[in-house]
RNA sequence: UCCUCGGUAGCUCAGUGGCAGAGCAAUCGGCUGUUAACCGAUCGGUCGUAGGUUCGAAUCCUACCCGGGGAGCCA
C-alpha cells in the first residue's frame, strides 16, 4: 500500500493510500465516524462508514480515543467540507495503540496545566504551527548568512570568566574549576571575523536573571553576526535586509501556519516592503517628551475607557439574554463573557499603567535607558521594526566605539519590534583601537587579564567591525503574534520551570 | 527583592457566612456528513497548607507555600 504524508494529499487524489498518525479529534454517529488524524505533516479527516469497512475495522474504529496511533487506509477525495480540502473514505484501519485518558482536550486549558504537560502540548495545533515558523525562521537566518558568504562558526558555551559580571550568569563546575555558562558569543565572535571576515554563531546562552515576564526566558537561542571592516551604518544596513529577508520568507512559505496561529499579517507585509525608521537616541528622548507624546497617550487612556464602556454594555446585553437562551448559545455567551473580562482586566491594568507611562516618557532624562514602556511608546508609532541608534555610552558595555561626533555616544543599535514586542537586536561598532580599550576596561573595573585575548584582536592587524545579536525567541513570538516567549520553544527554560 | 492577581472535580471555572455546583473529559446509551459536533444518563471533591474568629468557614482574619502578570535587568 503506498504510504503517504498528509502535507502531499493533493497529489494522490482519487488513489488508494494508507496514513500513519495520531487521532487528533473524533466525532460520530451511528453508521459513521470522522476520524482526524494527524501524521505530523498535517490533519486530514478520514471518514469510516459502517458499510465500507470490514466488522473488526468498525470495531477498531469504535475503541479509538484522542491520540491513540494507527494506521488508516483509503481513497483520497477532495472535499471542501474537510480541513485542507481533502479527506480519506477509509477502507481499513490497524490500531497500533488506543491511547486512555489522554490529557489534553481540545477545550481550553490554563497556562500551568499545559506547561506541565508540554511534552504533550506540543502535538497541538498552534504549538505544532508555531514550532514550523520557528522552523522556517532558523532556516531562512542561514539561508540569509551563507547566500553572502558568512561563516557559521560556533562560541563556547562554557566560559570560564564571567566578562560583565557573575550577578546574571548561570555558575557551574569545571572540574576544580569555577565556571559559567555563556551570555553571548559576542567576543569570540569577534576572533571569528578576524580569521573569516564575514561570520555568526548560532546557539544558546543564558541569563540567570530573576525576570517573569513574558519576554524572558533563561535559556534562549542568539544569532549573533560579526563582520570585519563594517562601520555602523554597515551594520544597521545589514540588520535591516536581515529581518526584512526572514519575515519575507516567513509570510511566502508558511501561510498556512499563520493562519492556524491567526496572525493578522497586514504588519508584517509592511516589514517587508518598507524601509525601517531610524532614529537616534537623542531624537527618541525629544519625542518621548513631546507634547505629541503626552497627547497621545490622553487619547489612549479615552480610547481604553471607551472600549470598555462598550465590553461592558454588550457583556449587559448577552447576561440578559442568556436567561433563554439555547445551551450553544449559553456556551457562547460564556465564553464572550470570559473574553470581556479578560480584555477589561487588561484595560485596567492600562489604565493604571497609563499615568506612569506618561510620566517616564515625560521626565524622561538624557543618559537613562528606555524602560519597557518607553520603548514600547516609540513602536506604537510605526508599524515597521526601528533602528534607535548613538546611545549614551554610560549606559552600554565597554567593547562599543565612541562617536568621533560625540564621545558621550556609544556607536550602539537596537531594533525595535513593532507591535509591542520589544528589543529583538541589539548591536554596536566595537572599538578597534588597543588603548582606547584598555582605557575602557579600566572604566569598568575590568582585567585586562582577563580579556588579553581579546586585546590581543586589537594587537594584531585590528581593523573596523562591527555586530549585533537577534534573539531568536522573541523573533517567534514577534512573527506568530504570541504573546510569550515561552510557546516558541519546544521546552522553555524559566524562573521556576526545569521540567518538563 | 518589590507591586499586583490567583489556587474549588482529570481540565476550565462559578460559588463572598448557612446542604459542594456547571461545562468539558471519562463511562454507558442515542443520532447517516460531523467541524472544539449534538442529545440523555452515570462517575467524579483533603475547596493550596497551617492556625484563628464564629453556633456554623470554600467564603472573614493571620502566616506560609505554589503559580500568573508586571517593575528592576535584558534578547
Amino acid at each position: 500500500m503506498l504510504m503517504v504524508y498528509i502535507a502531499n494529499l493533493a497529489e494522490h487524489k482519487d488513489q488508494q493510500v494508507t496514513l500513519k498518525g495520531w487521532i487528533y479529534n473524533f466525532r460520530s454517529s451511528k453508521n459513521l465516524y470522522f476520524l482526524e488524524v494527524r501524521d505530523g505533516s498535517g490533519i486530514c479527516q478520514c471518514v469510516v462508514a459502517k458499510d465500507s469497512v470490514s466488522e473488526e475495522a468498525w470495531d477498531a474504529a469504535e475503541t479509538l480515543r484522542q491520540e491513540s496511533s494507527l494506521e488508516i487506509t483509503g481513497t483520497v477525495v477532495e472535499d471542501e467540507r474537510s480541513i485542507g480540502g481533502y479527506e480519506l473514505q477509509v477502507s481499513d484501519l490497524d490500531v497500533i495503540q488506543i491511547a486512555k485518558d489522554y490529557p489534553i482536550t481540545l477545550k481550553e486549558h490554563g497556562v500551568d496545566f499545559l506547561m506541565e504537560n508540554r511534552h504533550l502540548w506540543l502535538r497541538s495545533r498552534r504549538q505544532w504551527a508555531a514550532m514550523r515558523v520557528r522552523n522556517e525562521i532558523i532556516y531562512a537566518i542561514h539561508t540569509f548568512f551563507q547566500e553572502r558568504g558568512f561563516i557559521q562558526m560556533d562560541a563556547p558555551i562554557f566560559t570560564g570568566n564571567a566578562a560583565e559580571g557573575t550577578t546574571n550568569l548561570f555558575e557551574t563546575e569545571y572540574f576544580d574549576e569555577q565556571a559559567y555558562l555563556t551570555q553571548s558569543g559576542q567576543l569570540y565572535g569577534e576572533a571569528l571575523a578576524m580569521a573569516h571576515g564575514l561570520i555568526y554563531t548560532f546557539g544558546p546562552t543564558f541569563r540567570a536573571e530573576k525576570s517573569k515576564t513574558r519576554r524572558h526566558l533563561t535559556e534562549f537561542w542568539m544569532i549573533e553576526p560579526e563582520m570585519a571592516f563594517y562601520d555602523l551604518e554597515m551594520n544597521m544596513e545589514l540588520a535591516e535586509d536581515f529581518i526584512r529577508f526572514v519575515v519575507k520568507r516567513v509570510l511566502d512559505r508558511r501561510p498556512d501556519e499563520l493562519d492556524i496561529l491567526q496572525r493578522d499579517t497586514s504588519i508584517l507585509k509592511k516589514t517587508v516592503s518598507e524601509d525601517f525608521p531610524r532614529i537616534s537616541y537623542g531624537e527618541a528622548v525629544e519625542t518621548l517628551k513631546s507634547e505629541e507624546m503626552a497627547d497621545m497617550l490622553d487619547q489612549m487612556v479615552e480610547d481604553r475607557r471607551a472600549e470598555e464602556a462598550t465590553l461592558r454594555e454588550e457583556r449587559r446585553e448577552i447576561k440578559k439574554e442568556r436567561g433563554q437562551a439555547k445551551k450553544w448559545r449559553k456556551a457562547q455567551i460564556d465564553q464572550r463573557i470570559k473574553d470581556i473580562a479578560a480584555r477589561i482586566d487588561q484595560i485596567e491594568e492600562d489604565l493604571r499603567n497609563i499615568p506612569d507611562w506618561r510620566a517616564s516618557a515625560l521626565n524622561f532624562k538624557w543618559g537613562e535607558d528606555f524602560g519597557g514602556s518607553d520603548e514600547t511608546l516609540l513602536t506604537m508609532q510605526y508599524d515597521t521594526p526601528i533602528l534607535v541608534h548613538r546611545y549614551p555610552a554610560d549606559i552600554k558595555a565597554f567593547y562599543m566605539k565612541r562617536d568621533p561626533e560625540d564621545e558621550k555616544l556609544a556607536l550602539a543599535v537596537d531594533m525595535l519590534a513593532p507591535e509591542g514586542y520589544g528589543e529583538i537586536i541589539g548591536g554596536s561598532e566595537r572599538e578597534a583601537d588597543l588603548d582606547t580599550l584598555k582605557k575602557r576596561l579600566a572604566e569598568h573595573d575590568l582585567s585586562e587579564e582577563v580579556f588579553s585575548w581579546y586585546l590581543d584582536l586589537r594587537k594584531y592587524g585590528t581593523v573596523p567591525h562591527s555586530g549585533f545579536g537577534l534573539g531568536l525567541e522573541r523573533t517567534v513570538a514577534w512573527l506568530c503574534g504570541l504573546d510569550h516567549v515561552r510557546e516558541t520553544i519546544p521546552f522553555p527554560r524559566m524562573m521556576g520551570r526545569l521540567t518538563p
